[in-house]
DNA sequence: ATTAGCACTCTAACAGTTAGAGTGCTATTT
DNA sequence: AAATAGCACTCTAACTGTTAGAGTGCTAAT
């Protein structure tokens, strides 16, 4: 008889078990699965292997005499060991491609674009995470006064985005004064990334205690003003209801949860921020370790690059039972896409 | 026999009817509305009213032997006639202040939070439309080279707002240049509204056909530039998932057209933009004149200000079974305090 | 080691019944 | 004439019991 690799069959179910279920939505049974095979094993063969994978937590019945459903560790399994990559069709690509390098097209609209993309090719919800201005560099500043008491400052980094704060400075400076200082800044300043304005000014001000130091705390005061980097934490998001076509949400209340997840911006800027410094695609899976109450929902990271530079993350909210394959293959070509056209646009 | 006067009774049952649906989700009998009297009217007389309501087409029977229902020209005369003002209470204004008026606050944040001040008081979605700039009081300009083919343009407007815009300009201008146009436009186009530019630079071009011509020319060009004000069709959107907890939401369907309804940007751009040019609230019941798909939803608007100028609107979004009184209060208060901020940000 | 067979369990779907809410009509009262 | 009480009727929501089907676990046979 022959021998048979237990390990590796246990797996290939796992695997069948998964992609019918996402397929499916409905607890998959031993039958199902023989078919899947072709009938080279038997279901009762499969009922034995599936008590084993019950038993390793992988799987689970939501009630005796139901099918079987992955548990999050199954998920987690099947992610890391059995997941294999899809490829976009053509189609899907032509979709992504006119949404995210619309003509006439500036930041918010490639940044909307990316997020209803997302949604409309996985079928789940899309969220965009704002280039993070703290880890871009800085190129060129410019300080005008608009009246008395405040100053307009305008930040362009080197990957081209442009960041404008308004400040209320209690004293008057001249239009020499903050010509001089904008000269200061510029020279001073480049190739700094904006996070490390404020520690790389301070540094200089210990350094520098002679005639020059009125001046810099003054260039320094103007840069340290809170709220300078305040308002890209701005998230873009797309497809809530696209979020209601899967049978999970039948039940209003989840549908409900599911939806406050989502609305959640500090929980997800957490995540977004944090994902953003590994390289390439993250998955969170169920109650894993996601920042939120406890339920059936499954989060994609993957962050995007402008001239070879992280800058953001994008993401796909939906359901545990996701396609993963196919949510992560979209999430690194739009990832891409995204970089490219904040290139062209910057 | 005293005299009775029947159209102001039907006047005051249709009010019952309205505020017992509105609060109770649930088609509203006679014996219900006679309770509402304190038996003041027996359910007989109230049944044979409902007829003549019925009749009217201002209640409905969503089967037979079911209580019965406001209809769209129901709640419309309800909010034109009947409707009086309710006051919010000291709690309700201290939580939309907080949000509104918070510390450190900038544009986005304060937009942000109106939208989540108004989902959390009246329990519908909130939506905040951008100041227009188009509508917006020119005030300054700065315009900078990013590099040899690029333009920075920032320009300030009377009420404060900022907005830049990055042009591609084939021919190379110098710094001289640069200021020379500069100073031009900030002393020819105080007091016009952004929206008025273009027109205002192309009568220009046409009186002037002189040595002055392609000074002029550059100018307009430079202001001409598609994208100008297109980042400023930005929607504010918060309360999805309290929707949610609407029981004619129930049927997943229903819930799905609505956040359906809610995503469609266009139409909802197309609406405020359209109300905005109205003073006050503005109430869209049903499918009275919606934009969009036949569904049971209602839409009530209200303009903000900044120094006297109407410059965006904002809007509460919900089922047409909706507590019109608080939402109009709701939104005349927060499109005021928005104003307030606004200006103080500015 | 695998599979066939069988008894058992659970669910979803259906039909039948009932209680309750609400109506419209008519006869009666004011 | 206007308002009301009473009554027959209708419709729904909730509950029951039943059944078909899907799926399991166990055991015995291959």
């Amino acid at each position: 008889m022959k021998k048979v690799d237990t390990e590796s069959r246990q797996k290939s179910i796992l695997n069948a078990i998964v992609e019918s279920y996402v397929d499916s939505a409905t607890p998959v049974g031993s039958r199902a699965i023989a078919q899947r095979f072709r009938n080279a094993i038997s279901p009762a063969t499969i009922r034995n292997v599936m008590a084993d994978l019950e038993e390793l937590g992988l799987i689970m019945q939501p009630h005796t005499s139901a099918g079987r459903v992955p548990t999050d560790r199954g998920y987690r399994f099947y992610v890391d060991s059995l997941l294999e990559p899809k490829h976009l069709t053509k189609e899907e690509e032509s979709v992504i491609n006119k949404l995210i390098h619309a003509l006439g097209s500036d930041i918010e609209y490639a940044m909307q674009n990316a997020s209803k993309a997302i949604s409309i090719v996985t079928n789940v919800a899309g969220v965009v995470l704002m280039p993070r201005l703290k880890r871009s560099i800085f190129k060129h500043i410019e300080l005008f006064n608009m009246d008395d008491s405040r100053i307009l400052a305008v930040i362009v980094t080197t990957s081209g985005f442009v960041k404008n704060s308004i400040m209320d400075f209690e004293e008057h400076l001249t239009r020499q004064e903050l010509t001089r200082i904008t000269e200061f800044l510029n020279s001073e300043l480049e190739g700094v990334s904006l996070g490390d304005i404020k520690s790389y000014l301070t540094r200089k001000l210990l350094e520098e205690r002679d005639s020059f130091y009125t001046f810099l705390k003054r260039a320094a005061d103007i840069l340290s003003v809170p709220g300078l980097f305040k308002a890209d934490d701005h998230l873009y998001f797309d497809g809530a209801a696209c979020i209601m076509s899967h049978p999970e949400f039948m039940d209003i209340k989840k549908a409900r949860l599911f939806l406050r997840a989502c609305e959640d911006k500090k929980g997800l800027l957490n995540l977004l921020n944090q994902d953003m410094e590994l390289e390439g695609v993250k998955i969170h899976i169920g109650k894993e370790n996601l920042y939120n109450e406890i339920q059936e929902l499954s989060i994609v990271t993957c962050n995007y690059k402008v001239n070879d530079m992280t800058v953001g993350a994008i993401a796909a909210i939906g359901p545990t039972r996701m396609e993963y394959g196919r949510v992560i293959s979209v999430l690194k070509y739009i990832s891409n896409e995204l970089g490219k056209e904040l290139e062209s646009l910057g």
